[in-house]
RNA sequence: GGGCUCGUAGCUCAGUUGGUUAGAGCGCGUCCCUGAUAAGGACGAGGUCACAAGUUCGAAUCUUGUCGGGCCCA
């Protein structure tokens, strides 16, 4: 007995008790440790922030992120799922200050920063409960319990690690960076933020005068004389008016900003744009214009303007001008510098070229205040790199940051707001005579959107920066290897982002964020970069720990790992290690230069105090895939990282391309492009004694090791020319480093032995990077690194004992050898046979060529080329840093395909989802209705579709087999050890023999035969099944969830539409007489549904996890289930006790495609037949015969003859499902069809070119039948192209057929069907009597009696009717379960119904048995 | 303004390397079924594949341009 399903079945309810189920039996965590010691799929959680509520966007990205590492645990693998919070950054902040109505810095110190961050704290978890329940209620399963917090100090030193990494490779550097700044809150603004308030405004235009400097410039080396002088003015053409005066000639420069005319340096043409050399007639002077905006200039200032010349950008380039101020150009004015490449040039106000000047709007030449624009202040730094000192232009900023101008400004406008000059300073330039026109434009313009009169402006602020761009090539290389879905990302959006590369602007100026951890020298501004709080506290003369002492003493209730913030870290101050290195001008900045004597902490030394900063959380969160594990710094986080590293699947928004999705590979690629750095600053020092090892020489600095502990019996291996290769025996026992041997090489023994090993040393949780057997191949790479914690093996050590050299001295051996240290890396910590390439030999080599130092504790494997020769070695990155996959998702819109809107509530929350259709509704719509990466509208009513298209489909089927199984007591046996009804069940594999669908423990049911034995249909339903598990598994292990959920989808179609439908009959099917199972045929029907719902609830775990619960529940049982019964819960009834029967859906296998189950003729044959049939009813429907009504002939042409055999073997299936007693199959049907003959253009198209559409026509031409014909006897058929006869086989040409009109008929490809349409007496009869009992039963229906109830029937009738009832007694009786049949004394106290059958008067009238 | 991406039936979306009758679901219309039943099924109507030009024997598909939407950046 299977549990009944309720009358009513609510998938959220249902939903609910599987929620529970899970959680009760730990089935999570259950399913992590029935797959523990397997290898890793390992996933990396984007870390949400939870300081808004969850919404379906998040939805979609939870539900992706769970579909494959289900799938992948279900095929075998670990996938821990490790999840993270993202909890720095200004969005918190912003957060805030909102919520206490403050927002300037002032306000915010005055708030206090301990409480603001406390309050960020506190903001950063408002949701948490709201997202954990969203990610429950999703079944989205992840390990919240130990989720990473970016703020946590574990987290916070990694970050600092990595910091400390890159500063002392000397990555990080300060430089400016123009910010949307708001000056009266002393604060950038995120772009979000800027967006947010933009407004119209009326601004200032001004066009200016530059004029031209007509002396040449002092000391012309760059230049000859002569060019000069050409330079002095541009050649221009046609010139007939050239300027006498060079004085009168002036640039039109356009702004909207006045106020920055006072720092102005540069003046920008774009270089391949026209400009023209314009006369003005009314103030006689001349000025350069673009060309193109001559008419537009000319209208706005109401002059007449005479071209007298044009010339391109580029000529004007070099051009000096004179500024509109002199504060910086009179000291400055003159200065030149020495360039790169020999030669000089001027320091500023001179014309450079620039890419972004428009014709837009203004002038076309560009007024240049590199502080106050970022392409202004990029042209700035393009132009420093001109110069052989980057410093000699200096960074002119007539502005403070609060807004103001300062000192090297004019004297009127010192200390006044910017904006508020601008008025004076057109005036002032008026007086002039430098202001040529002044307007007003209304244009968008940001204002602070939190103080509305503010406005922004662009600013250059000091910022830490990361060298990120001089690693691109590290990135495009690293970026290739991705597997991108789709696949445009990879050299569109995040490729073109790579090559544009910038360095990373790191720092911000706020709070709550992770503090960058530089301290500076106070004296000699010396800096060094800290990687952990216990090396901070290391320091000599530590000072300030008492500041968060005292904190926590009055609040015990803060968070420890609050002392690595703001403001309790900026407290901590040490004594600079600088003091002496600043006496003799060394350069050091790393803590090499601290001398042992600087221990002693003098009075008055220098400290080191903490730069005011923190970093962008973006960092933060894309440090996480080391930070997550406290990396290096935190116990077994080594050993933790490496295992975990790459991952090999991540996915998010698109919107995270520049953000995490880069973070993750810049930061990684920085820091592990060369392996993983497990030496040095991470504090692993090597335990003393040396118990094994012979003395290093040339490593007497090195600390000895102690050996690792090994049990290993010796033995010996060997390398291709059998010699030994790299092994060594300590404590008895033999330890291989890396070798690489060919099969045939290797005997049977050595082959085991090597497989033992691996398995050994895995188990003793040795790092065992790789244990490989190939097809020609067996791979080892294994590092014996620790015996105990902190015991490391460095590899000079290793290299030495085991085959005398020194790695110096194998290096130098090495290289030696020429090219092979300038291939390309191959990078990669071997893992399983994917991170090997065929290509590749594989042999030790030493990390010191590397850069790494030289205790570094990895046996490094470097390839070498198989063909050994340096062109062979083709530029491949082993690998993507750090994911291998990365699922790119579209965004989720609103009902109106508008972005979500909170306020517009274009969309339902999740919960209402939930609530209304279930978490796997929504997860369904997610992997089924587009591709992840398309934009997603959530609409209720497509999810609703999907739900009904797929679950509840899916859901009659199996309620169909539930209802009827239970009926005809269908029962399920244990499996292996269960009772067989008939052949052999070894319960060993996936042979034919055995229960394909199932697991070998899996039960079995009533009469259950091998499939093979079982009837077509059958057969053809569990082929489509393996068919689908064929597709389904290739779609997901591609990362394809839309194609897979296709493939399910048509998969249940086909189950509920044609093998449910048709096997119907079988079900329905009285179990024989006496009880035995005599009717084979319906218990195969039985046990091919059981089996195949069984795979189903399989198939669709990763999918839909809690509807395959239910079913796998319900159909397989378990003894959680039946436990949890027990105890009052509601659940499935569970079929066994066997406790091999995996207590859940999720901790069973993914069920493997059998190929010996595939019947790909059948498959085609059952696609022709549901054709043919579909054709069939749309024949009946052009006639108007109700499939009720039996039909005497149907005649089949098929357009392809060869099809008619196949179809005949299907005859009856077609006849049953049309309801027509007899199938015939036409050849030459000229009276029923038309042929045509036309060409295969797929076949044609290549064969003929050119010459296509004339055989196209020459074919049209031919007479059809004669054509048929010839093509059925000689298998071609010639026609005449252009006088020559050219023959066309089969394959080349289409017969197409046209039924004529006047027959009930319908046509489609496949052929034409022809239903004859007239009805004898016997069919008519047939056909009343299938009426009648579609009444009776209609009768049982609507008195709801049980499915299987008996029934006593009377009917009244006239003669015709009571006949009929005679001579179909035994059908009616059957059909309706009827007991008895009375026609004359109706039923005692039983209602009777009057119905028109037929024109017939009939009364019913039916009463249980 | 730039980059990427998308534009296919009333709606939501598929459409494999170019191949001549462009598909599905919903909705609509007509009908069927009623022992899965507050379901299910069949059939039908509905398309200048955004527009234009080009390449090709052949273009929804490739190229270029235009228009429109989205995202990211200016």
């Amino acid at each position: 007995m299977f549990e009944p399903l309720p009358a009513q079945f609510s998938f959220p309810e249902a939903e609910q008790r599987v929620l529970q189920f899970w959680e009760k039996q730990d089935i999570f965590g259950k399913s992590l440790e029935i797959r523990r010691g397997s290898p890793r799929f390992v996933f990396y959680e984007g870390p949400p922030t939870a300081n808004g509520l969850p919404h379906p966007g998040h939805c979609l990205t939870r539900a992706i992120k769970d579909l494959f590492p289900r799938y992948q645990t279900m095929c075998g693998k670990l996938v821990e799922r490790k999840a993270g919070w993202d909890t720095h950054g200004l969005p918190v902040e912003v957060e805030v200050c909102k919520e206490l109505g403050i927002h300037t810095k002032e306000e915010i110190e005055a708030y206090g920063v301990e409480k603001f961050v406390r309050k960020c704290i506190e903001s950063v978890f408002r949701y948490t409960r709201e997202w954990e329940q969203m990610t429950r209620r999703l079944g989205f399963w992840v390990n919240l319990e130990e989720a990473y917090v970016t703020f946590h100090q574990s987290y916070v030193e990694s970050v600092w690690w990595g910091l400390k990494t890159l500063f002392e490779r000397g990555l990080l550097y300060q430089g400016h960076k123009v910010v949307w700044w708001w000056a009266q809150g002393g604060t950038a603004l995120s772009a979000g933020e800027v967006g947010e308030g933009y407004r119209t405004v009326r601004d200032p235009a001004v066009y200016v005068r530059f004029p031209l400097v007509a002396e040449r410039v002092e000391g012309p080396r760059g230049r000859g004389a002569e060019g000069m002088a050409a330079r002095t003015l541009p050649h221009l053409t046609p010139g007939p008016l050239g300027p006498s005066d060079p004085s009168r000639v002036s640039l039109l420069v356009w702004t909207t900003t006045p106020w920055t005319l006072v720092s102005n340096h540069f003046a920008a043409v774009g270089p391949d744009i026209d400009y023209a050399l314009v006369h003005d007639t009314a103030t006689d002077e001349y000025l350069y214009v673009a060309a193109a905006l001559v008419g537009t200039t000319a209208a706005a200032v109401k002059h007449k303007l005479e071209t007298v010349g044009t010339c391109k950008g580029s000529d004007l380039i070099g051009l000096r001008y004179v500024p509109p101020f002199d504060c910086y150009h009179k000291t400055m004015g003159g200065q030149t510098a020495r360039l790169k490449d020999g030669g000089d040039d001027c320091i500023g106000w001179r014309v450079t070229a620039a890419d972004f000047v428009t014709l837009d709007a203004g002038t076309g030449l560009v007024h240049e205040a590199p502080a106050y624009g970022e392409v202004d202040f990029n042209l700035l730094q393009e132009e420093r790199k001109r110069f052989a000192d980057f410093d000699a232009i200096p960074l002119i900023n007539a502005v403070k940051p609060d807004g103001t101008f300062n000192e090297e400004a004019p004297a009127a406008y010192r200390g006044r707001w910017v904006k508020d000059c601008d008025k004076e300073i057109m005036q002032e330039l008026k007086a002039r005579g430098l202001l040529y026109h002044q307007e007003t434009i209304e244009h968008e313009y940001p204002f602070c959107p939190r103080s509305e009169d503010d406005p922004l402006i662009q600013y250059a602020r000091k910022s830490w920066f990361v060298r990120t761009s001089q690693f691109k090539d590290e990135f495009l290389k690293n970026n290739a290897a991705i597997q991108w879905l789709p696949e445009h990302i990879r050299e569109g959006r995040f490729g073109d982002f790579l090559r544009n590369n910038v360095d990373w602007a790191l720092s911000r100026e706020r709070w709550w964020g992770t503090p960058l951890p530089i301290w500076v020298c106070e004296q000699t501004g010396k800096m060094e970069a800290i990687g952990s709080y216990a090396e901070l506290l290391a320091k000599p003369g530590v000072q300030g720990t008492e500041v968060w002492e005292r904190a926590k003493a009055a609040d015990p209730s803060l968070p420890d790992h609050l002392k690595v913030h703001k403001p309790y870290i900026d407290a901590i101050t040490y004594d600079s290690p600088f003091v002496e290195a600043a006496g003799n001008g060394e350069e050091g900045t790393g803590s090499k230069a601290q001398g042992a004597e600087s221990r002693e902490q003098g009075a008055g030394k220098p400290r080191m105090r903490r730069v005011p900063e923190v970093i962008d959380c973006w960092w933060d969160a894309g440090s996480m895939p080391f930070a997550q594990w406290g990396f290096p710094h935190a116990g077994d986080s080594v050993q933790t990282f490496v295992d975990r590293f790459p991952c090999d699947f991540i996915s998010e928004a698109i919107d995270q391309t520049r953000g995490w999705f880069y973070g993750l590979l810049a930061i990684s690629t920085l820091l592990f492009k060369d392996g993983v750095p497990l030496a040095g600053s991470m504090g692993l020092r090597p335990v003393p004694g040396n118990a094994g090892l012979p003395p290093v020489p040339g490593n007497a600095g090195l600390p000895p090791v102690t050996p690792p502990r090994p049990t290993l019996p010796t033995t010996k291996v060997l390398n291709k020319r059998r010699r030994l290769l790299p092994h060594w025996e300590a404590g008895g026992s033999t330890y291989i480093l890396t070798f690489c041997l060919h099969r045939g090489q290797l005997t049977p023994d050595e082959r085991s032995l090597v497989l033992d090993a691996c398995r050994h040393w895995d188990g003793q949780r040795m790092l065992l990077h790789a244990a490989v057997v190939m097809p020609d191949h067996v791979h080892l790479l294994c590092t014996p690194l620790e015996s105990g914690p902190g015991t490391w093996w460095s590899v000079a050590d290793l290299m030495h004992s085991i085959k005398g050299y020194t790695a110096t001295q194998l290096n130098r051996r090495r290289g030696a050898s020429g090219p092979l240290w300038q291939q390309e890396y191959h990078d990669r910590i071997i893992r399983d046979e994917s991170d090997f390439d065929e290509k590749w030999n594989y042999v030790v080599t030493n990390p010191v060529r590397r850069g790494l130092p030289e205790d570094y504790p990895w046996v490094w494997v470097e390839p070498t080329h198989a063909t050994d020769g340096p062109e062979a070695h083709a530029p491949r990155l082993a690998y993507p840093h750090p994911y291998k996959t990365c699922i790119v998702l579209g965004h989720v819109m609103g009902e109106d395909g508008l972005k979500m809107s909170k306020r517009t509530k274009n969309y339902k929350e999740p919960g209402y989802i939930f609530d209304h259709y279930g978490a796997d509704a929504m997860r369904w719509y997610f992997f089924s209705a587009q591709a992840p990466w398309t934009s997603v509208r959530f609409q209720e009513a497509n999810i609703r579709d999907a739900q009904r298209e797929f679950l509840v489909r899916l859901y009659h089927v199996f309620s169909f087999f539930n209802i009827y199984a239970n009926i005809d007591g269908f029962a399920v046996e244990q499996g292996p050890r269960g009772q067989r009804t008939e052949g052999s069940r070894d319960g060993q594999s996936s042979s034919p023999a055995a229960p394909w669908t199932l697991g070998p423990s899996d039960p079995v049911g009533t009469g259950w035969r091998p499939a093979g034995e079982r009837s077509e249909l059958d057969r053809w339903i569990i082929s489509e099944l393996h068919r689908t598990i064929r597709s389904v598994r290739s779609d997901l292990d591609r990362f394809e969830n839309y194609p897979a959920a296709g493939r399910l989808n048509e998969f249940v179609d086909a189950l509920s539409n044609w093998y449910v439908r048709r096997s119907r009959e079988r079900f329905w099917r009285p179990v024989a007489a006496g009880g035995s199972p005599a009717d084979q045929d319906k218990w195969d029907a039985y046990n091919t549904l059981y089996e195949v719902l069984v795979a189903l609830s399989k198939l669709i775990a990763p999918f839909t996890p809690f509807f395959a619960e239910v079913m796998y529940q319900n159909l397989a049982g378990s003894q959680g289930a039946r436990e949890q019964e027990r105890e009052g819960e509601r659940s499935s009834i569970p079929r066994s006790h066997d406790p091999s029967i995996p207590l859940s859906v999720h901790l069973c296998d993914y069920p493997v495609a059998d190929e010996a189950l595939i019947d790909e003729a059948l498959a085609q044959e059952m696609d022709l037949v549901r054709e043919i049939v579909s054709l069939g009813r749309a024949a009946r429907t052009a006639a108007k015969l109700k499939v009720r009504q039996p039909l005497g002939l149907v005649e089949i042409i098929l357009a392809r003859s060869e099809h008619t055999e196949v179809l005949r073997a299907h005859g009856a299936l077609i006849a049953e499902e049309l309801n027509i007693k007899r199938v015939e199959f036409a050849t030459e049907a000229e009276q029923y069809v038309t042929y045509q003959i036309k060409p295969d253009f797929k076949a044609i198209g290549p064969k003929f070119g050119k010459l296509a559409p004339q055989v196209a026509a020459a074919l049209g031409t031919l007479d059809p039948v004669a054509a048929r014909r010839s093509l059925a006897e000689t298998g071609e058929v010639a026609v005449d192209v252009a006088g020559q006869v050219v023959r066309l086989g089969e394959r080349e040409v289409e017969i197409r057929l046209e039924a004529r009109p006047g027959w009930s008929a319908a046509q489609g490809r496949a052929g034409v069907v022809v239903v004859k349409t007239e009805l004898t007496e016997e069919l008519r009869e047939e056909g009343l009597c299938r009426e009648l009992i579609h009444h009776i039963q209609e009768l049982r229906k609507s008195q709801k009696l049980p499915y299987e109830a008996r029934i006593q029937l009377h009917v009244q009738g006239p003669d015709r009717i009571r006949s009929l009832v005679e001579r179909f007694s035994a059908t009616i009786e059957t059909e309706c379960l009827a007991a008895t049949i009375t026609h004359a004394a109706p039923l005692p106290g039983v209602d009777a119904h009057a119905a028109r059958i037929e024109g017939h008067e009939v009364v019913l009238a039916i009463a249980r048995v």
